[in-house]
DNA sequence: AAATTTACCT
């Protein structure tokens, strides 16, 4: 008999709603026997992993040789020594010191990864990691292998991130003398961040002289293969004219294809200039390039997303033209596919059409385009904000039935309905169902939506427990939850409380706002609480945290005094 | 690393 990859998927999903974990491994064993280990490996395995017994789950992925990689992966080996070294090198005033001797006693080696472990926890603290790399470096029992690529790339990303390019180009240098590979990557992490900085001319130049770095490739390959990333980088950050200036220059020693070109339009759809984006659409048929359903869902997307939905009359204007992309891709025997009507399904839960969205889920499932995850959820959102709580269950169910699990965003349109209906009970009830069916875990988002509604309620116990649920999960917490927590507390005058939590999110490296600095301090001065309020200045101090230089002179002035 | 769900708060 021939098995899809559908039928298993009901199959476990079935299973695990029953919690018959026990039953699933004994199916899954008697199933790598007969079947392809490539089969398995396409099947979710989220789920299982959420479930008591991953040390079964683990034993029977060594079974079959394979390495287990979900999403979401819980950490089964701790790196105990890059968490101490980063803490040592963060909190300690004379860093190298206190870890050479801590060190020494402990025999730790700077073995490659424990070097790249430690460089992610230092991520924010440039300066530090860029010592911590060389220190590494110098130690006699780190192994010459220390200084990879990897850890070179990602020192660069961090020097970039702080905007010192030249501390990255010293960088790049050090690795072309130490013969450390340099490859389109490194240059990539470069010209990424200086895109996002808005230096696109700088990122071009670096583009155009990189080839003297990539000794496997001559400069007109070099162009040819590589080209398209700098297009897509350039027009993710919104500067498609400097893309489309750059790309008519270069054309001529360009590979055009369908790819180029749909970076463009998406670039141009990205500014919401529909007319330039159809302008290349115009120019690839020209050149005899036919554009693909990636190439019109692109457009689609432009002018479905953003656009403006009230009056009934916009709305109706923007299904007309959505429907005309969809003819144009027909006589154009481009078949429209779950992505095409993933976005037109977007635009009707935007615009609260419920029936409409239902109508045209029926419509595609009529043309045999199987739904996927995000087509469920915009619905299911759609369902949820129009106040129909229990069709929006219902297509959850069947959307299970039918093999798609539900990730935590579909939970999430649930959870902002029973917020805006201020119903505790119903949030609660499936958060707690959502933890025992273990087909999605709770995400940051679901944390800080549930946070935001106990808050709001003032239901702080409430709010704690769920707050330790969120640390435990690991998913969490994020700047959002410190904000929406510390508010909470300032809401209800708990200065004492909002202040420590203050004080942990600057320890974990979070940069608050400006607004939750201002309301702390003001409840602190007018609650006369002063020396708490002189302990958290210092430890700003410390970091040399700042928020804003008016605000300091304008506010401070009477406690320097 | 050519496309679709982007929640929470100020």
């Amino acid at each position: 008999m021939y098995l899809t990859n559908f039928s298993f998927k009901t199959c476990f999903n079935a299973l695990l709603i029953f919690d018959s974990v026990v039953v699933l491994f004994q199916g899954l064993c008697y199933l790598s026997s007969s079947c392809s280990i490539e089969m398995l490996v396409r099947l979710d395995f989220r789920s299982l992993f959420f479930t008591q017994t991953p040390v079964h789950f683990l034993r029977f992925f060594c079974s079959l040789q394979l390495q287990p990689t979900p999403p979401e992966l819980p950490q089964f080996e701790p790196s105990n020594d890059a968490d101490l070294i980063s803490q040592l090198l963060l909190h300690h005033h004379n860093p190298f010191h206190a870890m050479e001797s801590s060190l020494q006693l402990n025999g730790i080696s700077f073995t490659p990864f424990l070097v790249h472990q430690t460089l992610i926890r230092l991520k924010n603290s440039s300066k530090v990691a860029l010592s911590f790399f060389h220190y590494s470096q110098t130690q006699p029992n780190s192994s010459t292998s220390t200084s990879t690529s990897t850890a070179f790339n990602l020192l660069i990303d961090i020097s970039c991130k702080v905007r010192q390019f030249d501390v990255a180009w010293q960088l790049i240098i050090q690795m072309d003398q130490k013969s450390v590979k340099t490859d389109f990557t490194t240059f990539y992490v470069l010209i990424r961040r200086l895109i996002s900085a808005g230096f696109t001319r700088q990122a071009i130049r670096t583009f155009s002289e990189m080839h003297v770095f990539l000794d496997q490739y001559g400069e007109d390959e070099v162009w040819k293969l590589y080209f398209s990333y700098l297009l897509d980088t350039l027009c993710k950050y919104g500067y498609v004219k400097v893309a489309t200036e750059v790309f008519n220059k270069e054309k001529w020693r360009l590979e055009l294809n369908c790819k180029v070109y749909t970076i463009l339009i998406y670039g141009w759809c990205k500014v919401k200039n529909i007319e330039m984006a159809r302008r290349f659409l115009g120019e690839m048929l020209d050149k005899g390039i036919d554009p693909n359903v990636v190439s019109y869902n692109v457009l689609l997307n432009g002018i479905c997303r953003r656009a403006s939905l009230h009056p009934d009359g916009r709305f109706d204007k923007v299904i007309r033209a959505a429907e005309k992309v969809f003819e144009e891709m027909t006589e154009r025997g481009v078949e429209p596919d779950v992505t095409s009507y993933s976005i037109l399904l977007h635009v009707y839960s935007r615009a609260h059409k419920p029936e409409l969205s239902l109508e045209k889920l029926r419509i595609m499932r009529r043309k045999g385009i199987c739904p996927n995850i995000v087509t469920y959820t915009s619905v299911i959102k759609c369902l949820c904000t129009c106040g129909r709580i229990e069709d929006a269950e219902l297509l959850l169910e069947q959307m299970v039935t039918n093999g798609v699990t539900p990730t935590s965003r579909t939970y999430n349109c649930f959870f902002k309905e029973f917020k805006g209906r201020k119903d505790v009970d119903g949030a609660l009830r499936l958060y707690g169902k959502m933890k025992e069916c273990s087909l999605c875990s709770p995400s940051v988002s679901t944390f800080n939506i549930l946070l935001g509604m106990l808050l709001k309620l003032g239901r702080i116990g409430l709010a704690r427990d769920i707050w330790d649920d969120m640390k435990d999960s690991g998913a969490g917490p994020d700047l959002d939850s410190y904000t929406l927590l510390i508010h909470g507390f300032c809401e209800k005058q708990k200065w004492k409380t909002a202040c420590e939590f203050f004080m942990e999110m600057i320890e974990k490296g979070f940069l608050p706002q400006k607004v939750t600095f201002e309301t702390l301090y003001r409840g602190l001065i007018q609650s006369n609480m002063l020396r708490t309020w002189r302990r958290l200045k210092k430890r700003l101090d410390e970091e040399s945290i700042t928020f804003g230089s008016e605000f300091e002179n304008y506010h401070l002035k009477p406690y320097r005094r």
